[in-house]
DNA sequence: CGTGCATTTGACTACGCTCAATTCCGGTGG
DNA sequence: CCACCGGAATTGAGCGTAGTCAAATGCACG
């Protein structure tokens, strides 16, 4: 599953996401940061366009740069409307996905950077709750104005394409975790994945927030609470990682890749 | 018991994988109308679109009507170059997921009128193996040429990120099944999900053919092979269903629906 | 008409769930 | 500021579902 991610992941992890080619782009780099939104965004949605081509068609997109969530509030209700995506800018949102018989999951967690709403797309109502977890502020992405400039500019098509594949193989990986390791497996892979995730936005791959609950970490990986706690502090015992309650974690990678690795057959 | 020979009939020895170019455009067309992408994709692909609008783009699309898999040919390989989804037009299709550490996971079945290949936008390489489960036709639809149409037709490009979406829905779906679902349960909306895919294609909603072995069952739905026999062989006992091995499965709806619905919690 | 794989059935085991009891922590009111 | 409350997190004990291992049977293909 990680090595499926090492190709996107190298992208956008380079050491700045575009490289700068002169003066004029330097200018529009900086007026997107300001205004638009901002460098998080641009791993995921214009990674391949030149920087004034893409900041031009920022500001045609970008309804709102300063959304602001706080814990709790949700930005959207399973089966309203569906009329924009939304990018994270800061914080964590979490989306969850109610069943006809009233079992709730999670389906996902969002970070800086992520695209939230896809799932809206087919049907023109959202088919799952978004949810902060934290403070979280988010940019809205007005879908028909991104239906437009995309069939206007091949390259943002092709990168809606692209992120809609991506949102696809995460699923993929995460049905094949679900279904194929076990609870200490997937709980190790989680916290690989989300240290990626950290290191993907610069920050330190070994040490990073937990800003979800047990509760919705057992949920998204498949099992109850109580095993994930238990597995979570025999990791602590095992010096696998340092835990203060939601807060920072640090885990050892290599001893957490070792455990996903183990017991492979 | 019956219906079943209707498709596996045509035993006509075919060479098989590479796609026939077509040369003609005015043979596209026919074949088009005559059944190439024909009604069974219509729903999938083209929905809003006038017919003849429809066809014309069609025909720019389709690059062969008539290529033909037999059992266990792969119509792409995890790692493989992406250059086109593929819609399948008889028999059935399995893409299979193959991680790091040598885990094999089933990630899909297709049937008539689905669309395969999803998985490779992203990277332009293909993360999962596509095997035929059985004699199988499809439709190769070319990507290069499909973002050409979708960015000069609009509503090609929403259907294509309709499509996307979908893919994205049924995964949850699927998330949410393996997750919090019993293996029980799991079998019993397998089935149902057949039949309900079955009477969109104006088949009988109550009887139809498994075209793929338990294994990949079991595997589709996250339990071991043994398990799901046990829970097939239990259903028969209990008059849910009646089962002529990989042949056609004949299935009490409402009873697996209950099945379905009870220990909702 | 065998050979080899798929399927089925059985016996046993274990991983992870449920139920239950504390403990921890953040928020709230006195 | 402290005591209190309620929900979250943790820990423990016992059980059940589904996995593993093994053997028998069925089935397709040469």
């Amino acid at each position: 599953m990680q090595a499926a991610l090492s190709i996107t992941a190298k992208k956008s992890a380079l050491p700045t996401a575009i490289p700068l080619r002169n003066d004029s782009a330097h200018a529009a780099h900086t007026a997107c940061s300001d205004c638009v939104l901002g460098k998080l965004c641009l791993p995921q949605l214009f990674v391949t366009m030149p920087f004034d081509v893409m900041s031009a068609h920022l500001n045609t997109l970008v309804r709102s740069n300063k959304a602001v969530l706080h814990r709790k509030d949700t930005l959207f209700h399973q089966g309203s409307n569906f009329d924009a995506l939304y990018v994270v800018r800061t914080g964590a949102i979490k989306t969850c996905l109610t069943d006809a018989n009233g079992d709730t999951s999670v389906t996902g967690f969002y970070f800086p950077g992520d695209i939230v709403g896809l799932d809206g797309i087919n049907t023109g109502r959202h088919t799952t709750t978004a949810v902060a977890l934290d403070t979280t502020s988010i940019c809205t992405l007005p879908f028909a104005a991104l239906e437009k400039v995309a069939s206007q500019v091949p390259d943002v098509q092709r990168h809606v394409f692209r992120i809609m594949a991506q949102e696809i193989q995460k699923e993929q990986r995460r049905l094949l975790l679900l279904s194929r390791k076990s609870a200490e497996q997937r709980v190790a892979a989680f916290l690989l994945q989300l240290s990626r995730h950290s290191s993907q936005r610069r920050l330190a791959a070994d040490s990073f927030k937990l800003p979800m609950s047990r509760m919705d970490m057992g949920n998204y990986l498949g099992m109850a609470v109580e095993t994930l706690c238990r597995i979570m502090t025999r990791f602590e015992r095992q010096q696998l990682l340092q835990s203060d309650g939601r807060g920072v974690c640090a885990v050892d990678l290599d001893g957490l890749q070792a455990v996903f690795d183990s017991a492979a057959e």
